[in-house]
DNA sequence: GACTAGCACTCGATGATACCGAGTGCCACC
DNA sequence: GGTGGCACTCGGTATCATCGAGTGCTAGTC
């Protein structure tokens, strides 16, 4: 498709605009180390670049930015890149220390990603519904509102509020919970619609309560979804407008999920503008990878930052942040 | 200090650039219906409250815009104010309609007020401290990984990973919850550190570990910060730069707590530009309530916008979502 | 045929100049 | 004390010339 040379321009152009966002003349390419021809070879390759829609001219008398096809294929001709030394250092001794709540873990991952890539990171937490219950309880809290805590064996607690249906005795609690652990035990959440009726009537109501409560309602906030450095990614913008539509869109969890899995399902890893199917994010790229715990992927992380985002960076800390994340989670 | 008329004429320049955005001038202030002097009277008291430093002039030739000393006369002055009444009925119906964990609706609050003023939103949650504890559980997860969950009465969860020193046999776990349990239901969560020492050595090892995860550490998030709206913040400045530095701000739940106890504890509910203490907030102004459960102050909610803060509309949500919020949480 | 030197050309960015008008300060007057 | 009137200020906008980075093209070289 390209022949060697015309890529290596490609490449530099690309490089070049990410570091500084101006667009790229023909002189300063030819003067690159990896081309060695002069500006004015290097003018004919990039007007056919042009044609072939990987270049563009803000301006007749301006050099060239790369369009969304030219980072398309600047990203799809990385060799997988590594990260430095000194960030992956940084990596390492992060999840050595690491020893918390996994919530807080993925906080602070998100913290770390953002950290070494300069730009916005996600993590989507681990599917409660899949994990299984280590422990389950029930507790009053007043009048007839109880908490159904479910302990997952990730370490995850999972609560919802219940409204119970009549007053209750002493032991009625203790009673549909021990019913509900002896179904859910070792099961994932998701078999608390499957549970056998209980012979209590007031244990069945209770149960049913629960049954409710963690079927019902829970398709707005599928999944745990961690945000961090959006200042950061705002100082990548210059249009206020542009800032405040991709915050808009990072601070609705549901849609950040739902876009981050959409890029995966497409085999995926990097997607550039248009590619993430979102119209705010048209001067965004995405970086993702999921991470897997038993070799199972279990949830999802990810880079926002423009599409003049440093690609090799970004790919290799989310490579290196999400393995590690997953080594991390496997070993409990 | 200020007479009558100066008065209401800071107050026309206030709420006109609240409006505009634009520098205000005597023109158009004489023309208010609530200042009926000619033009030049008008020019005469503004040079007067510019000397005074209530206002001042970008340049010569320009109307005048408000100072962090005209605000605040301005907000002192206010009666007040309230809120109009298809907001008041969104914030009733929100509260009637709320049947969800804590965590949920504290979220779903920040969103309810930013969505009220068009700017970010904060919600401090109640310090889990100080509530009293229902239940104690304490659960084994893998290896020597156990997870330590109270249940407060408030319906929040709290949970600390613990690592055991030695193996447990398979009544350990549920004797230490059982000795957690009896000192410590029904007495905060800080409680923890005065608990007696178990007899059974193994049981005690777990306690002191379990002291140690709960009291250790945690003062780096002291508190569960809800923010929201960050891109309506966005929408209020014209400077990139700017607004980076306010997300900067409110990504760090720690400042954000602590800004918001500060203003409070000075007595203030408005802390407008450097009143905040903050540089990067300079632009900004903070509304800021608490909110009470019981008669006892137990969190704090406020709003974050440009200095050129519409503060009727927001002194009124705050008021209303913190009054309505408490009585929420009262009820149990 | 592939590459390059050279050159005319384009067009945004920059800066000088003029003009407009909103808004001011001040003064004379009521 | 309040007001009408007026000279003045100065940012914003428009116009125009200049500059130069960068281009496309052509003729020439290897």
């Amino acid at each position: 498709m390209l022949d060697e040379r015309k890529a290596s321009i490609l490449r530099a152009v690309v490089e070049e605009y990410i570091q500084t966002a101006q667009p790229v003349g023909s002189g300063l390419v030819a003067r690159t180390a990896a081309v060695n021809v002069s500006s004015a070879t290097v003018r004919n390759d990039m007007a056919a670049l042009e044609a072939d829609g990987y270049l563009q001219q803000p301006h007749t008398s301006a050099g060239r930015i790369p369009t969304e096809k030219g980072y398309r294929a600047f990203v799809d001709q990385l060799s997988h890149p590594a990260l430095d030394r000194s960030a992956a250092q940084r990596v390492r001794s992060f999840f050595d220390a690491a020893h918390m709540e996994i919530e807080q873990m993925l906080a602070d991952t998100t913290r770390l990603l953002s950290g070494l890539t300069d730009y916005a990171a996600v993590v989507v937490g681990p599917a409660h519904e899949a994990a299984r219950v280590r422990s389950v309880q029930v507790v009053g809290l007043s009048g007839r509102i109880a908490l159904f805590v479910a302990v997952l064996a990730n370490g995850a607690v999972e609560k919802r509020t219940v409204e119970l249906q009549a007053d209750t005795d002493e032991s009625l609690l203790p009673r549909a919970a021990a019913h509900l652990a002896e179904h859910l035990t070792g099961q994932p959440l998701a078999a608390v619609s499957e549970i056998a009726a209980a012979h209590d009537e007031a244990v069945e109501a209770v149960v049913r309560s629960v049954v409710a409560a963690t079927t019902g309602g829970h398709d707005d906030e599928p999944d745990h979804v961690f945000v961090n450095g959006a200042a950061r990614m705002a100082g990548s913008f210059a249009a206020v407008e542009t800032v405040r539509s991709v915050l808009t869109i990072l601070e609705q969890q549901l849609v950040v999920v739902t876009l981050l899995r959409d890029v995966l399902d497409r085999g995926l890893n990097v997607a550039i503008g248009t590619e993430t199917g979102m119209q705010p994010l048209a001067e965004c790229a995405l970086v993702v990878a999921p991470y897997e715990v038993d070799g199972e992927k279990v949830g999802t992380i990810g880079v926002l930052g423009p599409s003049r985002m440093n690609y090799p960076q970004a790919l290799a800390a989310v490579a290196v942040v999400s393995q590690q994340l997953g080594h991390r989670l496997s070993e409990g």
